[in-house]
DNA sequence: ATATTTGTTATATATATTATATAACAAATA
DNA sequence: TATTTGTTATATAATATATATAACAAATAT
């Protein structure tokens, strides 16, 4: 696990934990089935408190990219996305893409920032 | 202005308030030259408190939407978009649309819904 | 000229969020 | 039996969010 924490960001540090995990499973390098490392130990390697990384699992757990229990601790099972997801998903989608277009970005300039992100997860699929 | 506030929503009420104008302008309901009403006068048409107003004017300057001084007040007056702008829209981009590859969700899933979300503007454009 | 309206600034208070620090618990593991 | 695990409970501190008053200086209206 090599999570950078920006403690400068205004984005929380258990949010960066969070993003920087699903990442990992985006790039291939944790895939289901696998555990992540116990709260105490990720906490040590990165220099945060437990809680925090707790809050981080716990996040995660709730959005459906992990489970978590006491026999396997927590292990990357994710949930496909329905309904409930996707609405979300447009709340946190629609005031971006309405600032992009108001500052005169065009449909096509942002569908191509869209595949560019894309293409950092390359041909990957997901089963 | 017709603002709606969901106070109980997890978004900050400056933060809805500021999207809701980007929104009018998109929507092509502010256009530029035109004054959002009073922080005073607003903030007793919501509901809300005085300083909120001026909180979510405020970051709207920030932003590059409006200008703000005593003789005008806040007027719309969008700074297209430059690299600053970029590098934050890709930041913000990057992990709601990797939660959405890990999740399932391809490539043309997601730009369908960008589109429609862009589709919401019209044919409305940017000058 | 005078009063009002404007954005701005300054305090103060209250609540929620974020992050850390300790401690203890129950279940699983070594 | 001791250790490790996620979990829960308190406590503290800093920051963010929201409200409430008050006052200021500049602009506007009467």
């Amino acid at each position: 696990m090599f999570i950078k924490i920006d403690l400068t960001s205004d984005v929380p540090i258990y949010v960066q934990i969070k993003n920087a995990i699903i990442e990992g499973i985006a790039r291939g390098e944790l895939k289901e089935g696998d555990s992540l490392p116990p709260i105490r130990q990720l906490a040590e390697d990165i220099g945060v408190n437990m809680h925090t990384i707790n809050k981080a699992y716990n996040l995660l757990k709730d959005l459906g990219f992990i489970t978590i229990n006491k026999k396997y601790g927590a292990v990357i099972q994710v949930e496909g996305f329905n309904g409930a997801f996707m609405e979300s998903l447009k709340e946190e989608l629609r005031p971006i893409i309405t600032e992009a277009f108001v500052k005169g970005m065009d449909r096509d300039a942002f569908i191509k920032l869209v595949e560019g992100i894309y293409d950092d997860f390359g041909g990957r699929r997901n089963e």
